[in-house]
This record gives C-alpha cells, structure tokens and sequence, in this order.
RNA sequence: GGCCCGUUCGUCUAGCGGCCCAGGACACUGCCCUCUCAAGGCAGAGACCACCGGUUCGAAUCCGGUACGGGCUACCA
C-alpha cells in the first residue's frame, strides 16, 4: 500500500506514445494504492535537450488526463525533480564511490576510445572499455584528477560473479560481470549518466517499485553494482515491454503519428488513447476490454502485465476512439468538437446536428466535413446523383419538384412530417424512397453518404432546404 | 559479433498440466435492421499454440535445444 512511483522522461522531445503507457502503469499503481507518482524529469544529456520539451511532457499528460504529486512545477519533499539541478547529488554520490574503491578516475580520451574501439573490432572482439586507468593508484589518480579537468569517474565492476534480478513482469535475470564494462558514472562535464542519477534519484526518492520499459532491462545489472557499490537496498524494478511498430521494431516516427500531441489533433479522445494504451501488454484476464481511466486504476495488476512487446494497432485505436466518442453524451461531445469546428459556425445548429453524428464518426475531425452542409450553401450537386441510376433526368426533375411542393406545407417542418411527404412523393411516383432520398441528399447536402436525411433537412430549415431543391431542378434542366 | 529478452488467429490478447481439436476483441466476409453511411444484432472465415526433442497417464501450459524476431552494446536516455 502506498506506493511511491515515477515517470522519468528524458527531455529529448515531445512526449511520445510508449512512455505514455509506461506513465500509465506507474499510475495505475500510484492512485491504486493510495501512493504517490513523480515526475521526473532527465535531463542528464545536455547536448539533446530540446526547447519546449517539458511543456510538450506536461501538455501531453494533462491531455491523457492523469496527475502527478511531485514533480518540476508541482514541488515536493524531493525536490529538485530536475536532474540538471540536482548535480551536487550526484557528484558527491560519485565521489563516494570513488572514495570507497568502487569507481575510479578514468582519464582517456575520446579520441584513445574510439582507437581502443576500432583495434577491437578490428580483432574481431567485443568493444569494451580495456579498464586502463582502473589500476593507477588512487594517491596519484586523486592528483591527476584535480589537475586534469577533463576526467571521468568510472564503476569498477567486478571481475568475475554474476548479478541477478527478479523483475515483476521478467522474473528471474542473472548476467555474468564479465560481459559488463566499467561504466562512465559522472561524465567530464560534470554531468552524471542516467545510471549513476536514476539511481541515486530513485533511492533518495524512495521509489517503489521502479517500472520503466524494456529498452532499460540490459542496463539493469549496472545499476545493480551502483546500488551495491553505495550499499543501498534493490527496490523491485517491473520493466514492461515495448511497444511497437506495425514492422515489430520500436516504435518510431517513421511509423507515423508517435507524440501524443499528434493524436490529440488527429481528433482522438485520450480515453480511447487511454485504453488502447493500457491493453498493449496488459490484460485483466477477463474478456472485458472497455476501460476508463478509473476502471484500469482498480483493475490493473503489475504480475498481470505480459512480456511480449505489442505491436500499435490503428485499426484497434480507431475502434476505441468510436466507441468511447458513441459514451460521450451530446453535450460533452460538442465540447470536445468545439476545437474541431470553425469559430463562426453556429453552435446551436451544431449542438442539434451532434446526435446525428455520433454514431458516425472515428475521431473528431470527421465531423467537420460530415455537417458542413449546415454552414455553407456553397455545395456541390452531382448530376449523378441527383439522377439516381437506372432513373430518367425528367423524371428526376419532376420527383425533385414533387418534393420541393410538399415540403413548402410541412408544418412544423421536423423529421416526420419531412418522411411523410418524401413517403407521399415516392408513392405518387412509383420510386423507392431509397431512389428519392438519394436524388434528395444529393440536392440539399451534395453528398452521396451522411446524417440521416430527414433530420439534416429539418435542422438546414425550410427555407434553404427549398432552395437547394430548385437549384437541382434548374441544375438538371439546362 | 557479444549480452539479455521474446515467440498463441493479420493485430491486441485469454490461457498459468486435463474445462482448449484453443476463448474474446479489432480488422475482414455474409445476413438482419435501415432514407445513405454508420452504429447495433447475428453468423462466418481466420492459430498444425515458431520448430524439434524430453518430462508426464495427459502439455499451448514444465524442461532442453534450434530457428526467427527484438532490445542493448556511448562521457544517449
């Protein structure tokens, strides 16, 4: 009970799509237990960050709809909760280790690693640090170090052994030390790499349990020897997989929309974002699949979460976006396409048209050219249409006329009385209706597909549904 | 190359030794409903449970190997 989760992204670029279901799931357990969720924010690499990266994280999760308790803007008892701001933290935590035995000073160069790199591979062997300044002796290495300002600090993994960890999605891991270089810790500016901050972070921090992606599972055993070389508890560390492209590669931009905020103006809702992301490598074991963001936060299950990475679905994504856009009632759905529809578009006759569409939409921007008809009369009559097949074009006239006289005495001009008299035409004239009202749709609303018929007209008003009719009719005479 | 992980319908998944000659959902097909398109209802097609061995009376489920896929392999995260 009372978990103390985090969401640490780095600030590299806008929020993307896969760390939103790894924010998920720590807050799922966050608010399921009552504990607490920070945000983090890494910011170790210096030359990646991108401007408005925060802004974009915290735009995107406040669009997903999930809160946090401490983090950058919010505060808390841990703060900073800006790794840059937090240096002194690490660079004494560096020190330390190098003061117990270990870490040590590394002074190569890059230009001497990279060699070291090439003759390696040159020599067909794995490419790994060679450990030259593991062995100076520390009077002298403390003495090159303040001397020589562009120094590194490294971890001195054990020459032999193995590490393990149980994960709670994974299970058991064991990786033997030799395969695991002496990692950098604190880099020559001064900045420590994620390794040495994540964990540093997420003792002081107290978290419990660590869920991050699979893409951190091979630099876990590292961050093992940090604990072990500070001497600190393992928390539990839950990796969950990735996820990924329709090729089964991580997902990317070259596989499209990735950032939330795309998503949000490609009209989707963030409860369907929410479900779908929530079902990619979890499931509750049942064959309910519809989740709002409190269900998952009650049925969620970390030992529940799969190991396989999932693959990104549209057509999965579309399907929850419908159905969740189909829950909203007609009011909070005109809300939300509020931002979709130009200003000067009457909401009114908007708000009387959304129970029309509802059922017709997979995201929002769909709306806009579904109603449109309602807005302008600058619409296009195809001739094709309005002559249904297998129909003559004075017949055609004649049916639209029939119609464009009955419709002048509905009154009151609404849907039942408007089928009424669309009935009576069809009758008088020996069409279907479904002819007519194809001959119809395409004289009011120049399109072949949309809302029913019968509504659209009545919400479009006598009068300009009138009109339209005689525009076919003068259209089909000449 | 090395290390680690993974593998159930096209996709997301259920399944944790007998209830499975494998269930649900998306997508697909057909039918019904119907003024169009949707939505909805019903039905269907779709997985030799990656492969090969082993354990067991019995394996999708346990073990081993192989194949394939992925991740990582930086003074990136």
């Amino acid at each position: 009970m009372g978990k103390r989760v985090r969401f640490a992204p780095s600030p590299t670029g806008a929020l993307h799509i896969g760390s939103v279901r790894t924010m998920l799931y720590n807050y799922f357990l966050a608010r399921q237990t009552n504990g607490t969720l920070i945000l983090r924010i890494e910011d170790t690499d210096q030359e990646r960050l991108v401007d408005g990266a925060i802004d974009s994280i915290y735009d995107g999760l406040h669009w997903v709809g999930v809160h946090w308790d401490e983090g950058p803007r919010e505060g808390g008892p841990h703060a900073p909760y800006i790794q840059s701001e937090r240096l002194p933290l690490y660079q004494k935590g560096a020190q330390e280790l190098v003061d117990s035995g270990t870490a040590y000073y590394c002074f190569c160069t890059k230009e001497r690693l990279e060699q070291m790199r090439a003759a390696q591979r040159a020599r067909g062997e794995i490419t790994r640090y060679d450990r030259l300044c593991r062995n100076i002796p520390p009077a002298e290495a403390a003495e090159r170090a303040s001397s020589e300002p562009n120094h590194v600090v490294r971890l001195k993994v054990p020459e032999e052994g193995t590490i393990a960890i149980d994960d709670l999605v994974f299970g058991h891991i064991e990786w033997p030390l030799e395969t695991i270089e002496d990692q950098v810790l604190l880099k020559s500016d001064g900045f420590p790499t994620y390794q040495l901050a994540v964990v540093i972070d997420d003792h002081l921090m107290g978290i419990d349990p660590i869920i991050r992606g699979e893409d951190w599972l091979p630099s876990t055993p590292k961050h093992l020897l940090v604990y072990r070389a500070f001497g600190w508890d393992v928390p539990p560390h839950a990796h969950v997989p990735n996820v990924l492209g329709p090729d089964g590669k991580k997902l990317s931009k070259r596989h499209g929309a990735t950032q939330v905020g795309e998503f949000q103006s490609e009209g989707y809702l963030p409860e369907a974002m929410v479900n779908f992301l929530a079902l990619i490598g979890w499931s509750p074991g049942t064959e309910e699949e519809v989740f709002s963001l409190d269900d998952l936060i009650q049925k969620f299950r970390i030992d529940q979460v799969q190991k396989a990475g999932g693959k990104w679905d549209r057509d999965r994504l579309n399907y929850f976006n419908g159905l969740w856009i189909r829950k909203l009632s007609d009011d909070a759905l005109l809300a939300r396409l509020d931002p979709f529809l130009p200003a000067e578009w009457d909401r009114r006759l908007v708000r009387g048209v959304v129970p029309f569409i509802k059922e017709r939409m997979t995201t929002l921007v769909e709306a806009q050219d579904l109603i449109s008809f309602l807005f302008t009369d600058d619409i296009v009559q195809d001739p094709a249409l309005l002559v249904p097949k297998k129909r003559e074009r004075m017949d055609a006239i004649t049916a639209l006329s029939r119609v464009t006289v009955l419709l002048r005495f509905v009154d009151p001009f609404i849907a039942t009385g408007i089928e009424q008299a669309i009935a009576a035409v069809a009758n008088e004239l020996g069409w279907t209706v479904r002819d007519l009202t194809i001959a119809v749709r395409a004289a009011v609303t120049g399109r072949k597909v949309g809302p029913p018929l019968y509504e659209s007209i009545a919400l479009l008003g006598k009068e300009r549904a009138l009109a339209r009719l005689e525009a076919a009719q003068e259209k089909l005479e000449t």
